[in-house]
DNA sequence: AGTATAGTGTTATAATATAACAAATTTTTA
DNA sequence: TAAAAATTTGTTATATTATAACACTATACT
């Protein structure tokens, strides 16, 4: 019963079931064409939603692809402190979940000492699944 | 003469130069009516420059922005592998510039054990000058 | 109950980025 | 050096992403 426990509001509830329901991140203005049967009719219902949700940490943006991508860390409540992996040929995105990696951000200072709030990594490369079908696709 | 340092293009080294000369990182659109004057009259025109500034290595995009920062490390030639602290406050962007933070993130593979080509990681805090501005503030 | 806070619905518009096409320039290589 | 290839340019139009502003409603808090 902490005090982040509250519960979400219609548009938000509404919005995060879609982005949830989704494997790879979604991008703004699908979500609203896709919950526009549930009565959001305009982008500013999506953004707000959007705001809130990644202000709670129930999902990040993936700031690369000007996308939305639900928390996979369960109880997440860290927002602005998040890792990804991002596949550069079918865009597939995976939070990255390394407590070393974490630590040595989390410990990070730069040279005047200063401490930082939040981080966000993105990394790119080739996922194991395109990597397979590229080698498929140089047998024939 | 390395390969890469064929020369730029004239509206290439335009931006670049524009880009340069701020300590800040400047948004596209901001370069666009700054350079005007130069003959560079419209969006796609400095989004090429800019596409290829950043190919090349001699700019960054930082995500979270929308904006183009000129390379600080000398004779960068590694696009996509990136640390940037920006002040919450002043917006500043400094490009870290961290060994030990560098190998980390190399080195780093995936629970698949996938290597990753590049990486992009945005620390987000307040700056020395602007916590200083804060602490003064207080005072009054 | 009264007030503060957060959320809703709406219209309009701002800000960011790319598609498509014809022409000119530079680089490569035969 | 002439022809072919690759890159860059200039241009118009349009796509995509995001926010401002305003009136109103719902919910949470003493």
């Amino acid at each position: 019963m902490n005090k982040k426990s509250k519960s979400l509001s219609k548009n938000q509830k509404i919005v995060l079931d879609f982005i949830q329901k989704n494997k790879k991140p979604v991008k703004a203005y699908s979500i609203l064409s896709n919950v526009q049967k549930k009565g959001i009719n305009a982008p500013p219902q999506v953004y707000r939603a959007l705001d809130k949700l990644i202000k709670i940490g129930k999902i990040h943006r993936v700031e690369s692809q000007n996308s939305f991508v639900a928390c996979k860390i369960s109880n997440c409540d860290t927002p602005h402190k998040t890792v990804f992996s991002i596949c550069n040929s079918c865009e597939i995105v995976s939070e990255i979940n390394d407590p070393k990696l974490f630590k040595n951000l989390k410990d990070f200072r730069d040279k005047d000492g200063t401490v930082f709030d939040g981080y966000n990594l993105e990394f790119f490369g080739t996922c194991k699944s395109c990597k397979n079908k590229q080698i498929e696709n140089t047998k024939h």
